[in-house]
Parts: structure tokens; C-alpha cells; sequence
DNA sequence: CTAACTAAACTGACCAGTCAGTTCAAATAG
DNA sequence: CTATTTGAACTGACTGGTCAGTTTAGTTAG
């Protein structure tokens, strides 16, 4: 079970020390993030052999078991890996509360962009997300959470300036464009590649012209 | 490869004769249908095997074989027997064009009523929709467009009496549509049971009333 | 009587994880 | 400056097990 390297095994490291101790290990790491991410968005993590990962990466198969205590280990590494990218473009939208709306907006480009540049990050998103029992079932929980914090905020912008519908409520709102991300990038690069990105941005941005209300503000 | 079965096979029969035949068969497929349908939806179609399906259908698994021509074969007309199911309750709706969005919303809605009472096939939609080079993507690709024509249809039906934002495209929002049905009802199950079917299909009709103009009507 | 189904054994491929051994750059010693 | 040691990083053959699909001889029900 533990693996008894005869070195030290940096497979169990969870985050910490990233200046000292790696010199190839975090080349390596990114190559295998990369090869793993292509395949296992293309075939699913079920779907892809270890051995096949490894080759990809140009690696071997230790390597892998190295670098990581398990595949499991590496798929939820790996979902970290990608949420980690898509915040960091999403949290990169100055919130200069200008206009909220337009923040929103970039805030989809962004997102438009992620799913265009990172399909099989999106493709591994949705197939495991919602699956019941689950390893990665708290990966995903908490990974999930931050990013509904993120759109949450955004939303309660533009609800603080804009006078706003009640009968949505912010929960499920942020879940539908949430998840009109995912699912409108993944459709425009599957089966509608000559969508533009305006185009998907506005579908979405629809439901955020829907929940802010035609009367005038009701002035805080 | 080829599957050469003692008895009649019945397995290629894709879709004709349904009354002459099937005595027994019926049921059988039926109740194969079912456990599929469930274990497919929570372990994934890889992660589950034919032995796994066959026990749980309390049916041999010779007789997997016997009804379907194997794994790939079950799990394509799987798809089909789940697509048929939401066609019929997204057909129910009658498009009376008193009011179309009253109607999309009912749709809507019925979405929401399929997604909570079929989750597994919810899953498994999502799961294997966006696979590059999948089997099935043929039969994805057939039961995608018929879904988004009736969608498609409906946003017509708006289109025709309310003016609308040109800057939507309505295949972008057949699209926002289609996916936020999916993944707000997966959501709902998997992370907020207690978010009603109405917040539900509140936040999704956002969207529509995102794409009506606050302008008056144009006047045809 | 025959289509539908059973039960069980079997094949051949495939695969996650293991482990004994190799490489090599940097540290230490002479 | 050279020799030796250390250990992290990496290798790839191997193991124990699983699984899709096949086959066969027999049973059940319409």
C-alpha cells in the first residue's frame, strides 16, 4: 500500500515545499498534467491506462506512481491543477464596479475562453462532477464551492446596482450560468465550432439581462 | 466480434417489429433498461460491467447478449429509450401560442420533472455527450438535434410574438438552454436538494426574458 | 414447438499497482 | 581538483486480478 520508494516520495506532498526540494519533478509533474488532461478528457478517467499516460508524457509508467500515490491521486491533482487556471482568469476581471453588468460579461469571456483553450478540462469537469459516490467527491465539493463564490459575488454586484427579480434566487442563478459555461463552450467546440465567442457570451449573458428587472431602479 | 447466437437474435432488430415478436423480450429489455440506467448514471458506462447489469436485472448474463448484440449496443439504445421519454414529456406541452413564453416555461419545467425523476440518465448524458471519438457519437449527434429542434421550436414561438435581442443567436440560446436544464437538474440532486422545481426553472427562464427585449412589441 | 432465457465455464486481452534496479547531479571527502 | 557517496528521480518487467464477449447444453414459458 505506502509506497516504500527508496528515496523520499514526494507523491504524498500535498502543496508544500515548491521551491527547495523539486528540480525535474515539477517538468515532469506539468507534462503529466498535460498528457493526462488530453486523454482523459477525450476517453474519460476510466477509459485511460495508466501506461497510456505515462507514454504521452514521455515518461514511464514509475514515473507516474512517483510522482503520484495513485491514478485517482492524479485526477484529483489534476481537477485542482485546472480550477486552479480558470479562478485565476476569472478573479483577473477588476471588479471596478463601473458597471457590474460588464464585469459579468467579461467575466463569461473569460470563462468562454477557459472552455476554448482547455476543452478536456471542461469534458473531465462534466463527466465526474455530478457522479454519486464518488472518489473526488469532496474534490469536487470544494472545488465547486470556490468557483460559485466567485460567480456568487459577481452576481450580488450587479444585484446591488441593478434592481433584480426576486423569484430567482442567487443559488440557482449562479448555477445555471455556472453550468451554461461548461456546456455552452463544450457545444460550440464539439458540434458548433463556427459559433463565436459573442455569440456564446451573450446566450449566457441573456439570463443575466433576465433577472436584472425592466422598471427603473428602485433606487437603494 | 461478429455476434453469432445459437437462437434467433433479436439483438441486431433495431427498431422494427415491437408487437410481433417480443413475448418475454419486452419485459427484459424493460428491466435491463432500468439497472443499466441507474449504474450507468453512477459508475459511468466504463465503470460498470455486463455481469454488474445482468445480476442486477435479475437476468442472466447470456441474456444480455441475447437482447442486445453487446455492452456498446445496450448502452446506444439506452440513450434512444431515455431521449424517447423526454421528447414524449417535452411534446405533452401544448404549444396553444396563447402565450409562448407561459408554454417554454412549461417545457421548462418538464425538463426539470425528467432530470429529477431520471437523474441516472441525466448523468450519463452528460457524461458521454462531448467524447471526441466516441461510440455513440453518431447517436448523439441524431438525438442532440431532434432535442434542440423542439427547444428550437419554441424559442420560435417567442421569437414570433415578442421582439427580441438580434444579438442572441438561437442556436447559442437553444444551447444555454438546453445545458442549464441539464446541469441545474443534476445540481439540484447532487448539491441542493432543497432548491425548488420553480427557483429551478426561474433561473433558466431568466434567460428567455433575458432574450425579449424591454421595448415594446415591434408591431408585426 | 420454439423463442426466450439460464448457468457456468472459458478465452484472450488488458490494466493498476509494485518493486528491484539504474541514472546522474550535487554534496562531501581526500 | 579528483574520488566517493548519497539520494531523488526515474525505469520497465512483472503480478494478480478483472472484464467483455463466447460457447454450450439445458430449461422455461407462450
Amino acid at each position: 500500500m505506502t509506497t516504500s520508494q527508496s528515496g523520499g516520495s514526494p507523491a504524498g506532498s500535498g502543496d508544500a515545499e515548491k521551491k527547495l526540494r523539486p528540480a525535474r519533478t515539477n517538468a515532469t509533474k506539468q507534462k503529466l498534467f498535460e498528457a493526462s488532461m488530453e486523454l482523459i478528457g477525450e476517453r474519460g478517467a476510466a477509459g485511460v491506462t495508466v501506461d497510456e499516460i505515462a507514454t504521452a508524457a514521455g515518461v514511464s509508467k514509475g514515473t507516474v506512481y512517483y510522482n503520484f500515490g495513485s491514478k485517482s491521486d492524479l485526477i484529483a491533482q489534476l481537477l485542482r491543477h485546472g480550477v486552479d487556471i480558470l479562478m485565476a482568469r476569472l478573479l483577473s476581471v477588476r471588479d471596478d464596479s463601473a458597471d457590474p453588468l460588464a464585469a459579468m460579461e467579461e467575466m463569461i469571456g473569460q470563462a468562454m475562453d477557459f472552455m476554448a483553450e482547455y476543452p478536456s478540462f471542461a469534458r473531465l469537469w462534466v463527466s465526474e462532477n455530478w457522479r454519486t459516490p464518488s472518489e473526488w467527491q469532496d474534490t469536487f465539493a470544494e472545488l465547486r464551492g470556490r468557483l460559485l463564490a466567485v460567480i456568487g459575488s459577481a452576481i450580488d454586484g450587479v444585484a446591488a446596482v441593478y434592481p433584480v427579480d426576486p423569484a430567482v434566487s442567487r443559488g440557482s442563478l449562479e448555477t445555471a450560468i455556472f453550468g451554461a459555461c461548461f456546456v455552452v463552450g463544450l457545444d460550440r467546440q464539439t458540434y458548433n465550432p463556427e459559433r463565436t465567442r459573442e455569440q456564446s457570451v451573450a446566450a449566457i449573458m441573456a439570463s443575466m439581462r433576465g433577472y436584472v428587472m425592466k422598471q427603473p431602479p428602485a433606487q437603494a
